[in-house]
RNA sequence: GGGCCGUUAGCUCAGUCGGUAGAGCAUCUGACUUUUAAUCAGGUGGUCGUGCGUUCGAGUCGCACACGGCCCA
């Protein structure tokens, strides 16, 4: 597919027809891609002016317009055709009449194909079918297509083809078009929201020399010219906390992670979180916040505090639910006794019957995640967040003041998935550097997913981080729920697919 | 990583028991001056994902591989 891509009849056809433009262009001294036209209208402006209007009244005052875009199709009936012209903001119909453009002009018309970008000049008036359309005077041929679009009435339907070609998929779909317009809008939505709240938008390096701020594998590459190892970013959240720092109290960075990992439903390399950190407040006003905000963007853009994602229905109009990690585990599996949980020995048999493996490096805490996570995670539908997360897997979160085993944490969950994970900021410099330490161990132990030790990080947090509350979330994710997406590959423009073969 | 399913014309899909490859749309030719999946008549279009094997003969049966989808880890 590199060099040749499939030629076909269809294609030679066309290249035939651009063949005999170009030579008709020289002669004129022209262009076979003219650039001189000037769209003066979209298709959805002109429905939302004209389009309750009766064919009276268009023919009493006559409007002139100028439009361009794809021909999605062409319909001719004889000395009188009409065209499907797609632009950016909708379609709209052009009639072409003989008599009226010129003889030589609508037999350039016939030969015009499906897919073509066309600019065309006329006047608005209303069939007697009832549709807007353009009386076209002048059309130009703007940009000849060389390739077939897919069958005007299935489309394409192919999920390879429609991942590979987005851009064919964009022209045919229309909700595929929506899913990303509506992905635009919930990102400016969110950028908005925090800049109103004083946030200072920022960003960060993306190729990190000590990856950090998650537990992932990261990806590897190298700088030439400074020979030397480089990660990509598993996470911005130590830059960001550096910045808080440095007085910036209010931060967030919205951009691409990479975490090297397989690839799922749910799972691109590459995938886009907010994060987010404010200094003087806790987890607790971060949960408030986070509600806010997933309440304004399920009335705001979604235009209903209740969504359907998959045949359920989620409410993001009552008070979200709120439960810690254990009360969570105590609640939906009625079988186990607090004490249980509470004991290394219990938790591990627990884990154990449930068919969980069991390291011996890990601590309680650890096993009651793996016990959350098998038991529970799937179960939380609607909006909850889960809070007092175990210190062992939490290693940047401040500690519990009145239980340091467990941190002041929370993750929020929609539709049985994690969408968001926040915290009140550990800034104790030297309790940072032990826990530092600990996930070195780990990391020694062989867990290629634990931390580097990142003495920068804990020097600037010797210098004073203020009371600081973070949180991230995966916009990814979140699209995916508010646009009733089964995959994330849905929410991606080109999501990584492995090369053809 | 494992299981199941898929890959046939540009697109959407049929293809029986193993016997020379089909339809619709698109395209080409002709007719048609208010259609909207326009209609009518006629024509063109194929490395059946790749490779190996079984067979007189493979789109079809077997094995391997590639890519994708769904489910599981």
């Amino acid at each position: 597919m590199s060099e040749q891509l499939d030629e076909n009849k269809l294609v030679a056809q066309r290249r035939e027809k651009l063949t005999a433009i170009r030579a008709q262009a020289e002669a004129a001294n022209g262009s076979a891609f003219p650039n001189d036209f000037r769209r003066e209208h979209l298709a959805a402006e002109l429905r939302a002016h004209y389009g309750d209007k009766t064919a009276e009244e268009m023919e009493a005052n006559s409007v002139r317009v100028a439009v361009a875009g794809r021909m999605m199709a062409k319909r001719i009936m004889g000395k009188a055709s009409f065209v499907r012209l797609q632009d950016m903001s909708d379609w709209i119909q052009l009639f072409v009449q003989r008599d009226t453009i010129g003889e030589a002009e609508y037999a350039a018309f016939k030969g015009l194909d499906v897919g073509d970008i066309l600019g065309a000049e006329g006047t608005l008036f209303i069939t007697k079918t009832g549709e807007l359309s353009v009386k076209v005077d002048c059309l130009k041929l703007l940009t000849k297509s060389l390739r077939p679009l897919p069958e005007k009435w299935h489309g394409m339907t192919d999920q390879e083809q429609r991942y590979r070609q987005r851009y064919v998929d964009l022209i045919m779909n229309t909700d595929v078009r929506d899913t990303f317009k509506r992905r635009s809008a919930i990102i400016s939505y969110i950028r908005n929201f925090l800049v109103e709240r004083g946030y200072l938008e920022v960003e960060t390096p993306m190729m990190h020399v000590i990856p950090g701020g998650a537990t992932a594998r990261p990806f590897e590459t190298h700088h030439n010219a400074l020979d030397m190892k480089l990660f990509l970013r598993i996470a911005p959240e130590l830059f960001l906390k550096r910045l808080v720092v440095g007085g910036f109290e209010k931060v967030f960075e919205i951009n691409r992670n990479f975490r090297n990992e397989g690839l799922s439903t749910r799972h691109n390399p590459e995938f886009t979180m907010i994060e987010f950190y404010e200094a003087y407040v806790d987890h607790h006003h971060l949960m408030d916040l986070t509600e806010a905000l997933l309440r304004g963007i399920a009335t705001d853009i979604v235009g209903s505090t209740t969504i359907t994602y998959q045949g359920d229905e989620y409410d993001f109009g009552s008070p979200f639910a709120r439960m810690s990690v254990k009360e969570a585990i105590l609640h939906y599996n009625p079988d186990i006794a607090a004490a249980e949980l509470e004991d290394l020995t219990s938790a591990t048999a627990i884990a154990r019957r449930l068919g969980l493996e069991v390291k011996p490096t890990y601590g309680l805490g650890k096993v009651q995640i793996e016990i959350f996570e098998e038991t529970v995670e799937h179960l939380l539908k609607n909006p909850t967040f889960i809070t007092a997360y175990p210190t062992e897997v939490s290693p940047l979160a401040r500690r519990n003041d009145q239980d340091p085993t467990v941190t002041d944490r929370f993750e929020f969950f929609i539709g049985g998935r994690e969408i968001a994970n926040g915290f009140s900021e550990l800034n104790d410099a030297e309790d940072q550097a032990e826990r530092f330490r600990k996930q070195v161990e780990e990391k020694d132990a062989g867990d290629d997913e634990a931390m580097h030790f990142d003495a920068d990080y804990v020097r600037a947090l010797e210098h004073g981080l203020p009371p600081t509350a973070g949180e991230g979330i995966g916009i990814d994710r979140l699209v995916m729920l508010f646009t009733d997406s089964p995959s994330i590959r849905d929410v991606l423009l080109f999501p990584h697919m492995r090369p053809e073969g």
